[in-house]
DNA sequence: TTATTTATGCAACAATATTGCATAATCAAG
DNA sequence: CTTGATTATGCAATATTGTTGCATAAATAA
């Protein structure tokens, strides 16, 4: 469980004023082992916030790259934070995400890099996202 | 651009019924270069046919193995067109898709297979999606 | 041509996400 | 520590995407 003074120091290191709904979607975020959905989210930092607010942090926590959507092919949108050297300009998760198909939870795999592929002439790739669903270690017998 | 034979053979050998809507909907993905959403099929296949219809019509497509949603870190479904060996047991898509920052549009790039990773322990995976981004052929200078 | 099965369309609804605006909170300067 | 400028928050209202139940219409098989 990372600590106040994490939480704090991110925010401050992307120049983000410190607010309690910030402090609280980041830090739920980076509790979870898996990425999570905006209901998810708004259910694990109380009711008291406004959805509305919570949208907005979240799309503020994007540009400034804290944290990064998960690739699926639901029309759900979920965030899982970023690695602490991702910043609005570049991105540096390049792991891949494996998604369950049986507890439905999406984790990134930190330590598995995306192979690069070989593409076609005049298409020129900047960002990769490689995504796995199967049954996870959680729920494997 | 395919027959109406085509059209009519697909739905047959998925044991399919033969209606106006799925005809409709199945040549629109046929013809398409890129991925479609819900909204850009329904704007296709004109105002007459209604949107719970095709999205049932979608569903069913894709329980058939006619068509494949596509990944994305959107919160809208785009699907497209399955290779001719789908079914409703086994996919066989394993192609890269590439979404292009310009234009929006989203290719299954047939031609080049997604590679494959190695896992931690208790991972098994089943399907794999690999979804680049950057600038496609058309919007290249 | 008829009977059975299944797709369609309507109405109503649910979930996710967004915009404008007034108010409240944050931070920096003195 | 207080003030002022800036920015985040929360409310109201709305847009978009997708779903469910049910009566009717259409498609296939006999």
């Amino acid at each position: 469980m990372p600590s106040p003074d994490r939480i704090s120091q991110t925010l401050t290191s992307h120049e983000l004023r410190q607010t309690p709904v910030r402090r609280a979607v980041l830090q739920v975020l980076l509790d979870s082992s898996y990425a999570l959905s905006g209901h998810e989210i708004e259910e694990r930092i109380g009711a008291d916030t406004d959805r509305i607010t919570l949208y907005r942090t979240l799309k503020t926590f994007e540009d400034s790259g804290l944290i990064h959507r998960v690739v699926d092919t639901s029309d759900i949108v979920r965030y899982a934070s970023c690695s602490i050297e991702c910043s609005a300009h570049e991105h540096f998760d390049n792991h891949v995400h494996f998604k369950c198909t049986n507890c439905h939870h999406i984790y990134c795999l930190n330590q598995v890099a995306i192979p690069a592929v070989t593409l076609p002439a005049k298409f020129e790739a900047k960002t990769r996202d490689y995504l796995l669903a199967g049954v996870c270690r959680e729920c494997t017998p």
